[in-house]
DNA sequence: GGTCTAGCCATTTTT
DNA sequence: TGGCTAGACC
């Protein structure tokens, strides 16, 4: 798991004696009775106890996953096969692995604290690779740079190489490196065609720089964390063979998500004991556009011949009605293995999955926060209801219109604590602090705050830094000693390096959250926001508070570092009753009682992008998102589409998604649009060309038939876009109404009018305008680059030269002078014109 | 070295 | 439409 330190060594397990008299007396000692067993259905139980061997659980939607991997790790500690250190347990997100703790500590007791190995492929990654960095030229302290640090660097890189950033931007290239290190491919066995693709056919050259970077920094990526074990692993037979020893047993989490460096990884772990069980779904594998291949489940029983394939069908989820529509949407996928949901309760009296259009996407977010609010009358939690959208712009107008309402709300996703500037900033900081050589983390803070050393000073310590080969901190520590930088700039420097020095000093001697608030205050930086007027100040502030807050839980900065770069995310606060809003993609492994699934457009669901780039496969993702977002409901799913959308500022006709269209009859509900604009199309149904016709036609169907019973409702003002108009509409006393159509004529019932529209509006739990979300992101300080080929890479001289007194030399910047003193690599020079100065002598050169 | 403005581009996201 | 970036300008 995350978090974890570094050990030094590794301590081999002693003899291994599975299943033996001992460990099962001491397995019946601890565990009495396998109550864990009851309460399962057949298929579950068979997962859970076919643990010798490969095994393939395809787990449906809401059938028990999480249970089977859980017990299935109870069950083999519990007979005595293994001991916890020597199962492996792999989970794509930090959320997974810490359920999974969570869950398997229920089973099993305190036991949990001893499974070292259960945590996402980076964290385990990253393990592995301190305890044998040498064996790829790093140092066990290596530091993991985040995308902001990557793209950085490649920057530098393509700067030095002489090519345009215009043309071939920085993040394309790692889009391209990301692509590479997805399929376990480093510079060498890329192939030649793809190398030459990208920066005028130096793709390659420019992987292998940033490789050749990354090391002298004592840094990897993400995708190192994989490749660099990948590679130990193939290199060093006696170093896999220990591993392949230590891990009796292998479970993997949401295996359709691997991608190929993953399963590269797993099969060189499970080659050996073969006792590797994947649990996934083929239907919702939905990142084949990050490098997951869904081919890796369907090969699995190619992979591992004699692998035993469970299905679990028997879904505790949803109702009947949710369930048919989804497994009659997913069924029009060929590339599947074929599973096919079912239930065995009786839902006789549950809803049918609800279609619905509105005129516009405006008009889609009123009508469904009005459905919220009825559903909130009615006595429904809103931590139970979701919107889910395709594409994060959609929620906006739901934000808007909540906040109107002020209706609790919160974002799952969006932008994380750990992405935003302030806490970056002060990460740099004690990056910098105990990891010197991090250039990428000086060179973000050198002047936050502003300390007047702006890209002509860095240029310098670039310069020599690189002439030196040290890193930037050890640079400006030897440049302040000298006159190469302006007064001010040096001494502002010199401050900035005694600092660090200081702080580094303090750093075995006082407690780590002492340390972190005092670079923080000396450094000026808390200052800079105390001083700062600007709306959202105060709010950093407090995020810095709460960083500061959260190291706690980590015994050093080292430790409390290696948790942040690898544990992106933040808990919401599941106390707040709030309404869900979220994109589809990670909706994944989730479920609400609601769901609303607005958007469903041609275009926009399935994507465009998705289709012109994915073909036939996109489409099928695309197919599996839309299942995903249908499984997470538990009792009720909304369908929404309309017929107008604003995209890129200008407003579109849109036509109803092929999806629609896909969904059974008999289990949908074609709800009566309230709109008294008149639902699909009135007036755009008859300007729509057949654009796109092939597509456009099964929608058609539907949009008749909406068209037909689309205009009768209408309750009074419910079409207003005015916001006055609104706020009456919210007047209390508004009579019954029926389900849907007229849920616009009054939110009265619950809450009140004006009065009351802030009301549980809480600032601190969830976001409040949309503003924030969108006007105000992350706005991070632009730093002065690396610049390569400059006057001043021009005037160091590569080698340390060494001068005589008396010789005469030439600097860039005071000319011609005679050297007076050498002491080392510092010059006294008495210049023609610029008088008497110390500099060093990389600056200097023989004229 | 900081601020202003024109031009570009615009799914999905974890580690 | 609007947010972000790079480069011009003060």
């Amino acid at each position: 798991m995350a978090g974890s330190q570094p050990r030094p060594g590794f301590e081999p397990a002693p003899p291994p004696r599975p299943g033996g008299i001992a460990a099962r007396a001491a397995a019946a000692r601890a565990m009495p009775a396998p109550t864990y067993l009851d309460n399962l259905n057949p298929e579950q139980r068979e997962a859970i106890v076919t643990i010798d061997g490969p095994v393939l659980v395809l787990a449906g939607a809401g059938t028990g996953k999480t249970r089977v991997l859980t017990t299935r790790i109870a069950h083999i500690l519990a007979t005595g096969h293994a001991r916890p250190s020597e199962i492996l347990a792999v989970t794509f997100t930090n959320k997974a692995a810490r359920e999974m703790k969570e869950r398997i500590a229920h089973l099993i007791g305190e036991r949990v604290e001893g499974m070292p190995w259960l945590g996402t492929f980076h964290a385990i990654g990253t393990k592995v690779l301190r305890r044998h960095a040498e064996l790829v030229g790093l140092r066990s302290d290596f530091t993991i740079l985040d995308t902001d640090d990557q793209l950085r660097l490649m920057k530098q890189i393509i700067q030095a190489e002489g090519i345009d950033e215009k043309r071939w931007p920085a993040r394309q290239l790692a889009s391209f490196i990301d692509t590479w290190k997805n399929r376990g491919l480093d510079p060498d066995n890329i192939p030649p065609l793809e190398a030459k693709a990208f920066g005028n056919g130096k793709g390659g050259d420019l992987y292998r720089a940033y490789q050749a970077r990354l090391k002298t920094l004592n840094a990897t990526d993400f995708g190192d964390l994989l490749l660099h074990v990948i590679k130990i692993w193939q290199r060093h037979p006696d170093v896999l063979a220990d591993y392949q020893r230590r891990f009796r047993y292998i479970l993997v989490d949401e295996y359709q998500d691997t991608n190929v460096a993953q399963y590269l990884w797993l099969r060189l772990l499970a080659m050996q004991t073969k006792n590797v069980c994947c649990v996934g779904d083929d239907d919702q594998s939905i990142y084949g556009w990050r490098g997951a291949e869904v081919d890796n489940i369907l090969r699995f029983e190619h992979d591992f011949p004699g692998a035993k394939v469970i299905r679990l069908e028997r879904n505790y989820r949803s109702t009947t009605h949710i369930l048919a529509a989804a497994s009659h949407l997913i069924a029009h996928n060929e590339s599947r293995l074929g599973k096919t949901l079912f239930t065995e309760k009786n839902h006789d009296d549950a809803e049918k999955v609800a279609v619905a259009s509105s005129w516009d996407s405006e008009e889609e977010a009123r009508s469904i926060s009005d459905e919220i609010e009825r559903l909130q009358r009615d006595g429904h939690k809103l931590n139970e209801i979701a919107i889910l959208v395709r594409a994060s712009f959609q929620m906006r107008e739901f934000e808007d219109r909540f906040v109107t309402l002020g209706l609790p709300y919160r974002v799952v996703g969006g932008p994380r604590f750990y992405e935003r500037a302030e806490i970056r900033d002060a990460l740099a900081y004690f990056r910098t602090t105990c990891q010197p050589a991090d250039d990428l983390a000086f060179e973000r803070i050198v002047n936050v705050p502003k300390r007047g050393l702006g890209d002509a000073s860095l240029q310098q310590v670039h310069g020599l830094a690189r002439a030196r080969g040290v890193p930037l901190l050890a640079a400006a520590g030897l440049i302040v000693e000298t006159e190469e930088l302006k007064p001010k700039a040096r001494s502002s420097l010199k401050g900035l390096v005694d600092s660090f020095t200081r702080w580094r000093a303090q750093l075995e001697h006082m407690p780590h959250t002492d340390l972190a608030g005092i670079i923080l205050d000396e450094s000026g930086y808390t200052e800079m926001w105390q001083n700062d007027r600007s709306a959202e100040a105060p709010g950093r502030l407090e995020n810095l508070k709460e960083l500061l807050r959260s190291m706690e839980d980590y015994e050093s900065l080292p430790a409390f570092l290696e948790h942040v770069s690898l544990v992106m995310d933040t808990e919401n606060d599941p106390s707040l009753d709030a309404v869900n809003v979220m994109t589809l993609h990670s909706a994944k492994g989730l479920e609400f009682d609601t769901v609303f699934l607005p958007g469903w457009e041609e275009g926009l669901f399935p994507h465009q992008r998705a289709l012109d780039e994915g073909g036939r496969a996109g489409l099928e993702e695309e197919r599996r998102l839309a299942y995903v977002g249908i499984t997470r409901a538990k009792k009720r799913a909304q369908i929404w589409f309309a017929s107008n959308r604003r995209i890129h500022g200008s407003w579109q006709t849109s036509i109803p998604s092929r999806f629609l269209d896909e969904l059974p009859e008999p289990h949908v509900e074609v709800i009566e649009s309230k709109s008294n604009y008149g639902g699909y199309g009135r007036s755009r149904f008859d300007q729509m060309e057949p654009f796109g016709s092939t597509y456009a036609t099964p929608g058609w169907q539907r949009a008749q038939k909406l068209k037909a019973g689309g205009r009768t409702a209408g309750g009074y003002g419910s079409s207003s876009d005015d916001y006055a108009q609104d706020e009456y509409d919210r007047a209390p006393g508004e009579a019954q109404r029926g389900r849907f159509g007229d849920a616009a004529g009054g939110r009265g019932g619950g809450r009140g009018g004006f009065g009351e529209a802030g009301r549980g509006f809480d600032h601190d739990s969830y976001r409040t305008p949309a503003r924030d979300r969108w006007g105000n992101p992350l706005r991070e300080k632009k730093l002065g680059g690396v610049i390569e080929g400059s006057l001043v890479a021009k005037s160091v001289s590569t080698g340390a030269a060494t001068y005589a007194v008396g010789e005469r030399v030439f600097h860039q910047k005071f000319g011609i002078g005679s050297v007076i003193e050498v002491e080392g690599n510092k010059l006294t020079i008495d210049f023609d014109r610029a008088g008497r100065k110390r500099v060093l002598d990389s600056f200097v050169t023989r004229p």
